[in-house]
DNA sequence: CCCCAGGGCCCGT
DNA sequence: ACGGGCCATGGG
């Protein structure tokens, strides 16, 4: 049951949980304080608390509905994917999470951050980016606009802890406001030349794209290799130890999960992560 | 102290 | 196209 009202949505569905859609690694503000949870995009902010049973999501219906992929079927989607190798465990374990729609430019500048970089740290850089060019409303501090973000220099992030990804992201940030990127042309795009459209941005190489894709274009065939993903390939081919190669990785395991590929891949990242 | 993290860039072959 | 070295940072 899902109920959109006017300033909430009210949910009773076993394929929602906060706590897993948080945590499986697609987004990196949010938290949790006193059996809440609050979770950023953008300029706002959805407040889920649970309620005799019942999942209350408070804040801008008609944005979180859409967010929260609220129309799509996750039932049929973890069907589909019953019969895939080494799911099963995470699909009736973690049928709560759901891949959320983001907004592509805070994704873009997320997963810039997020290379070869720890979880916690990825949200104390997004953090600091926020409470330093972002708004504060109502406690808490808004995503910057791109015109905001425009305005920083390489030293602010250098200076707020993003190392050498500082360059990264000042050069994808001049090109997208140069023109010479148009932030939503890989919506219409079909998931190949929308990989490579997305790795024209300094930062972005073909695992941050497949991140990027996933999480705010809705490409669901994509298959983001990581070091956690590569343990598990080798148990789905444990006949191929020496194949070390991300990209034949990426596509045997589209293959082998199929047109929701991304969306296994989340489940699958969360559950290798928590043994 | 070393090792590692949701890797990508740059430079040689 | 490919492989290897390098890159800031902080937590374990």
């Amino acid at each position: 049951m899902i109920l959109k009202e006017l300033d909430k949505i009210i949910i009773k569905d076993e394929f929602f949980d906060p706590k897993e859609i948080c945590t499986c690694g697609q987004v990196f503000r949010y938290r949790k304080e006193n059996g809440v949870w609050y979770i950023n995009s953008r300029d706002k902010q959805a407040k889920i608390s649970l309620e005799n049973d019942t999942y209350v999501i408070y804040g801008n219906s008609d944005y979180f509905y859409n967010y929260f992929d609220l129309n799509n079927d996750y039932s049929s989607i973890n069907e589909s994917l019953n019969n895939k190798p080494l799911i099963n465990n995470a699909l009736s374990s973690l049928k709560g999470i759901r891949i959320l729609k983001q907004d592509p430019l805070e994704t873009i500048i997320s997963f810039i951050i997020s290379a070869n970089n720890h979880i916690p740290r990825i949200k104390g850089i997004i953090e600091r980016i926020c409470a330093s060019l972002g708004e504060n409303i109502d406690g808490y501090y808004t995503f910057p606009t791109i015109d905001k973000l425009k305005s920083a220099d390489k030293s602010f992030f250098r200076a707020i802890g993003c190392g050498y990804r500082d360059e990264y992201l000042y050069n994808t940030i001049s090109l997208i406001t140069n023109s010479e990127f148009d932030i939503n042309k890989p919506y219409s795009m079909d998931t190949e030349s929308a990989k490579s459209y997305l790795m024209r941005l300094n930062g972005v190489g073909p695992k941050v794209a497949d991140c990027i894709l996933l999480f705010a274009y809705q490409k669901y065939d994509v298959f983001p290799v990581d070091t956690w993903i590569k343990k598990l390939y080798f148990r789905l081919f444990p006949q191929s130890p020496l194949n070390t190669d991300p990209k034949i990785m990426r596509t045997e395991l589209v293959n082998t999960y199929g047109e929701y590929a991304g969306i296994a891949q989340q489940y699958l990242f969360y559950s290798i992560r928590e043994e």
